[in-house]
DNA sequence: GAATGAACAACTAGCCAAAGTGTTCAGTCG
DNA sequence: CGACTGAACACTTTGGCTAGTTGTTCATTC
């Protein structure tokens, strides 16, 4: 098992036991137990124990994402895939109850803006999937010309906005339909009229 | 003085002590003593310490709302309405201090979704405003017929995430950018084709 | 080079007393 | 008679202490 595949394995190992325990209440010990490793060694994979919280958090994030792009390639209709990228983007937390649970325990994980706060550069590499997006229809004449950038960094919000929403505080009437509201919303206003 | 005048008095004082020091700094002493009374005549106002910040923070709030009531009535058209309506509530905040402060203190006085957490009821008053609007809007024609409830709740979630975003979040590219991105899409992804 | 495990440092939990603050209420004032 | 006071009371917070736990380092082993 190469280094890679191991880092990876400790990662998981680390997202799981945090998710079950939270930050403060799992210890080194956990981890490395749940590994069959010593404490000691983790620090040969992350500077620290928030670092290796971190790590694994940023880990999940990048999977997730990879998961969307490979859906939002499979399509080629800029509508389509626009709504597949909503549609799926907001979906995978359902099915990784580890980082459900992470994202329940510790909410400010998720910023509204994306420059800011921990998982900087997850986040970039999201707003830049919708950017080109963006680009390609504007490109094909099927959305108005927008300001790319900033339309862009909007958009991003609005999807942490229903992170939040559905997983952060679960409550009031149907998030679904919102969400449809605001699928149909936003689409309806990028098109070319 | 009547007993209502008294009140926003108290509530105002109240608000005011608790920008400056935040809540658990300050004491109902130093409420108190910025009225010249004593604190155990508070009590005849409010029930506890929790209760007198919420409701000096929710008699803020309702002055909000009316200030942009106002100006959405002085509109008829109803283009320029949801336009004003966007903008006002937005620029509200950066005039009143105090509730700034407030919020900066505590963030968790704004919630994504209007029905859950503290002050309940201005935010569903808030939900109502934008519904008449959208309703005047799909009445006269200008506007394509949309859920108007779920609509005019993801409409409050943009308007409480950029309000977070701007003085709880004060940092990334001009907020201004975003805004008017935002702006521009909801009124095209409202209109009809 | 990867991993260990003992040693060390830093933090946390529990406890206590003292001080501070929220809450109540019998009594005063206008 | 209602608005208000001020002292009494109860609850919470603070600081200082100790013991126990947990994060971090590193010389040594595999």
């Amino acid at each position: 098992m190469g280094r890679q595949e191991k880092t990876i394995r400790i990662l998981e190992a680390a997202l799981r036991t945090f998710a079950r325990y939270g930050f403060k209440k799992t210890t080194l010990e956990d981890i490395a137990g749940e590994l069959g490793m010593t404490k000691g060694n983790l620090y040969l994979y992350a500077k620290d124990k928030r670092d290796l919280y971190e790590k694994s958090v940023a880990h999940a994030f990048r999977e997730w994402q990879e998961r969307v792009a490979e859906d939002v390639e499979g399509k080629k209709d800029v509508v389509v895939r626009f709504r597949v990228m909503c549609v799926k983007a907001y979906a995978y937390l359902s099915v990784n109850e580890d980082l459900q649970s992470i994202v329940l325990r510790d909410p400010t994980i998720f910023t509204l803006a994306p420059r800011e706060g921990r998982f900087y550069s997850v986040n970039v590499a999201a707003v830049e999937m919708i950017k080109q997006v963006l680009e390609q229809g504007i490109r094909e004449k099927r959305f108005r010309q927008v300001d790319v950038e900033s339309m862009a960094e909007f958009l991003f919000s609005i999807y942490i906005m229903f992170i939040i929403r559905a997983y952060v505080k679960s409550e009031g009437k149907p998030v679904e339909a919102i969400f449809e509201a605001a699928v149909d919303l936003m689409i309806n206003g990028l098109l070319t009229r």
